[in-house]
DNA sequence: CTAGTTGTGTTGAACGTTCAATCATGGGTA
DNA sequence: TACCCATGATTGAACGTTCAACACAACTAG
């Protein structure tokens, strides 16, 4: 309401541009409904907590702190800590109090949540290939992904992989 | 479950399909966050009725049938019965019944409506300026409204444009 | 040894979306 | 007239996310 300034330039889109804006609206509101759609169908899982799952498959011990975790399932606390509640009591992650500091929580992935994570993949990469990846040529793909880069990057500078040190996988 | 064949032929992504897929999932989560925040910020609107507010604003009486507003919107029936709820709450939009077809409810915009579109929309410009239309190269704004484009065609068939006698705007 | 403070995690209520009824109106058909 | 079904729209409960408040342990300083 304050900011209400008429004299402000703020240039409309030209046509080529909200055409690609439209599309990418689309897109925005489309594919993550697809992908849920998919996962809640064949695992009874959202996209969220197919994300957790998979941060602790990736990782070494199949656990990491509540807010690493977090992190890098890029939720909020209180978002990861409905969802971890939700996927204990599926048998498919467990809480163990780190013994040495006490007020931290790790999430650990159980052999149940590994064996439904195994279950559970290939259908969400055979429908992420069916919907993005096999449906773009890999020109398109790699140019898709190169301006999504740069949208995080406008987002969130210090997200941007070439401003940080990021930890390179050691393999 | 019963869909576990450990012969399915999934095969998974290179390494460079991986890291634009991540790319993808990223801007696909934090994008829409972004884009939600700046509109409830600034107008304590969600984005769903900003564009609710829009297709009605963009419409000659600035009024629709319930069913194809919601289709415009790219939304639920019910999801936009609750929207238009919240807006007639606040003055920006009001029902009204088709005096020639009584079973059909007609959303239209009030004045208030339009002078809130036209208080907030500069805003969600610049916003979408900021992060996504100035922040790519024209390039790669025109390769992203493609691939968006292609995905939308994937996922849903008959959206896509060129299979459809979409009505051209004849400007 | 308290008193603040920070870091980490949880909780409950509010809000928005979805899903499965439900309501209301308008033809059809007999 | 009565009945049935299709269409258009709404409703209420269930569910997930957000937000603000809270709990708890660990550090710091007086």
């Amino acid at each position: 309401m304050a900011k209400r300034r008429t004299h402000d330039p703020v240039p409309w889109l030209d046509e080529s541009q909200l055409d690609a804006w439209k599309s990418l609206m689309g897109m925005l509101t489309m594919l993550p409904a697809a992908l849920d759609a998919q996962l809640k169908r064949d695992a009874g899982l959202n996209t969220f907590e197919y994300h957790v799952l998979v941060q602790l498959a990736e990782t070494p011990d199949r656990r990491l702190p509540m807010s690493a975790l977090a992190c890098a399932a890029q939720g909020s606390p209180s978002r990861l800590s409905h969802a971890v509640r939700r996927l204990e009591n599926s048998g498919w992650v467990e809480r163990v109090t780190s013994s040495e500091e006490r007020h931290r929580v790790d999430a650990r992935l159980t052999d149940l949540g590994w064996n439904k994570l195994v279950d559970t993949a290939p259908g969400h990469v055979r429908e992420a290939r069916r919907l993005v990846v096999d449906a773009l040529s890999p020109d398109q793909l790699a140019a898709l992904g190169d301006a999504a880069r740069t949208v995080l990057a406008a987002i969130d500078p210090s997200t941007a992989p070439s401003a940080r040190g990021e930890t390179v996988d050691p393999s």
